[in-house]
DNA sequence: TCCATTTTGATATTGAATCTCAATAGCATT
DNA sequence: AATGCTATTGAGATTCAATATCAAAATGGA
């Protein structure tokens, strides 16, 4: 799963240079396991080269998004929610609202008729998001 | 549908005071037709009395949306966006990315099938938010 | 009417995200 | 390897929705 490959030929065929802090970035976000934000992804950045802004890794999500090397994948109290792509395919998420969790499903039945829905009202659909809130089973108890 | 006096209601329960700038937000959300986000909420409130602040639409916001008065339907541009509770029951949120339109569907396949999904991972849903992107159909041709 | 408490308006502050711009790095060409 | 053009960067400023602050005003029970 060499993103960092990915990521080259995607900047080539955009006609963009491969730079010391996008090639650090992207190493990051594969890095991490789990969802994070922009400033998570900055601090483990950071520990590579400090020198990198936090500019740049703002500047680099939304490449790392469109070469579909990382998926934003919900909203947190405001702040957007990444997930590097390691090609366990789409999923969408429950957030638990006591302890923050964040948790993944996914559901066929849902995806296609999403699909129908778009097809329904002419629409073209170039993506969803789905959250459900609530309490986590560990909070429950 | 008068949510004026559910509203009155709530903040008796509640033990929160009825004021002359909640009463004028309440009725000013109620006449709104279809999405808005704060700001024009108090756009409207304000050609009632141009003295409610900024702050009291604010803070009375989320008591709208605890009296289920007021739904938060989706974020756009990083501005929540919300709709009166005309009683029309859930619906969920097509969003056109090219025009800003805000499409509304229903389909009980999908929220019964949210349902099952959190019963399966033992998770108290509490609400959900399933937006659908994409290019509407005057957006299309 | 009195008075404790809540609420308000005006303004300041926060914080994520974006923008600015001079300095630098990448890279095609010589 | 040196040149020159342009994309990119870092540091900080800026934006803007949302929240916090706080003295003054309104509310509602006694
Ligand atoms: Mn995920
Ligand atoms: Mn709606
Ligand atoms: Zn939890
Ligand atoms: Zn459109």
């Amino acid at each position: 799963m060499d993103k960092g490959k990915t990521f080259s030929s995607f900047l080539e065929k955009k006609s963009l240079k491969k730079t010391h802090g996008r090639d650090l970035i992207v190493k990051a976000a594969a890095s991490i396991k789990g969802h994070f934000d922009a400033e998570q992804l900055l601090d483990t950045v950071k520990k590579s080269d400090s020198k990198v802004s936090r500019a740049s890794v703002y500047r680099t999500i939304p490449l790392l998004v469109k070469a579909e090397i990382v998926e934003e994948s919900i909203q947190k109290d405001g702040r957007r929610i990444y997930e590097f792509s390691r090609g366990n395919g789409h999923h969408d998420h429950m957030i638990c609202v006591k302890c923050g969790a964040i948790l993944e499903f996914h559901d066929n039945v849902i995806e296609k008729h999403q699909e129908l829905i778009a097809k329904k009202y002419n629409f073209e659909m170039t993506g969803h998001r789905m959250e459900i809130k609530g309490i986590c089973s560990r909070c429950r108890k």
